[in-house]
DNA sequence: ATAAAATTGTGACAAAAGTCACACCCGTGT
DNA sequence: ACACGGGTGTGACTTTTGTCACAATTTTAT
């Protein structure tokens, strides 16, 4: 977890390609090739063969995982520098969630095997990925940890927190989280229904924890939501949706 | 998910190294040292520097992640052949989970740097170590899904599935797990209360689906489960503990 | 073999979260 | 200006899961 002082300067720094050095950087942009998306078209699918990365040049992805009965889990949300996808483990891996442009978007689409050739010949640029692959890990982990340990609110709590962490702006009224989200979204996020989320939000509010600000949350006392899903300050880079 | 009959002739082949090639897995045991431990003795705890992997040559090591309030949560379950710890992604990079020796057991020790060094060199072998990695991220991927979706139940049902291919051996009756457990131990793999736990496998019991063989369980019906959490048929070797 | 310790099983009740129903609010397009 | 649609807020009720208490059974240690 992170101090607000560390957001108030740039709201948008949490890219997990943050982790990469610039010949490496470099290296992946020329292999990208670009792919524009238009607001709710999916990337792919939940068993889709998983032969691609994805960079995201400009725009926001979601990642969701879906049920039968027409429930939706959100995964992860990636922004403007983010990197995701799956390694495929063998031929004929299958993703195994969705993925889908939350907004107008463009992307840049990386073959897995362009990569690894690359990464063969380049052992350094190996080692790198796989500090990226193992943050991508530890976010799903803590995660994890989170949405299980604490109850709804425990979970509510750690996604505001995380929600700071990615969208947040501070000023001297607290961290606006600067992207709507609709109860319902809140509530896939967490897998619970939209009305225990808003029972939880109110109950926030009337504890002045949380505001709104033309619709956006303002997180007003982000101590007392770490307090409730026991934060236990492990790095910025791994506290994100 | 795998048919019962991959499993009834070997039931311990799902060792998460199966993944490397004989040449990394030389390589591999040339840099590591043996190291003895104790049942219930801790190889490390959460928040200690990650500066190492293990690799189990005899025995089995649980990886729990507690609260404050003194509940575990058992994250996995690792046997011979199965090779476990964080990947660093930068300079004191800290556990996020407590290693517990859950019999005596007999380990080899890998420092990162040493790895590192070796990953360097030989990009066929980094390749190689992050389809490891994918495959743990995988599996953590699908027992969040498991665990979040289907209520404790449906939690519960994954589990027995994971344990079956974990520990299972067929025989003509089923899937006999070769492996004890406690109620308190699946209540904590899935954050239940033994209660809870108790009582679905009672009535599970009761519906044939499973029953007991000298205190260990005996999956009758295994159909039943995989309904119950919406198996999405994922492969073997994530479908594990 | 036997006592002690650990684990299981179960009822009664409490708390957490989901379901359903419906009123209301608010931005947007005509 | 107003109707519409998506989102919010909330009460009443149900289902799921946890809590507590205690007896019964099984395992382990002496």
């Amino acid at each position: 977890m992170n101090t607000a002082m560390q957001q108030s300067e740039s709201p948008y720094s949490l890219k997990n390609t943050n982790i990469f050095s610039a010949e490496t950087y470099t290296k992946l942009q020329d292999i990208m090739y670009e792919q524009p998306v238009e607001e709710g078209s999916y990337l792919f699918w939940d068993s889709d063969v998983a032969d691609k990365l994805y960079y995201i040049k400009k725009g926001h992805v979601r990642i969701t995982k879906s049920s039968d009965e027409g429930k939706e889990f959100i995964l992860y949300l990636f922004q403007e520098g983010d990197l995701f996808g799956e390694w495929a483990s063998y031929e004929e891996a299958r993703y195994s969630y969705n993925a889908v442009a939350a907004e107008d978007s463009v992307l840049g689409v990386i073959q897995q095997r362009d990569l690894e050739i690359l990464l063969w010949q380049h052992g350094e640029m190996a080692v790198e990925f796989m500090k990226w692959m193992g943050l991508m890990h530890r976010i799903t982990q803590t995660k994890f940890r989170d949405l299980m340990m604490y109850g709804k609110t425990g979970a509510l709590c750690s996604t505001l927190i995380r929600l700071a962490n990615t969208y947040g702006s501070s000023n001297t009224e607290g961290i606006l989280v600067t992207h709507r989200f609709t109860n319902t979204e809140l509530g896939d996020m967490i897998g619970a229904t939209r009305e225990s989320v808003n029972r939880i939000l109110s109950d926030l509010k009337s504890k002045k924890v949380i505001d709104y600000r033309d619709s956006n949350i303002l997180i007003k006392d982000i101590e007392y939501l770490r307090d409730i899903c026991r934060c236990e300050d492990c790095p910025l880079s791994i506290c994100r949706i």
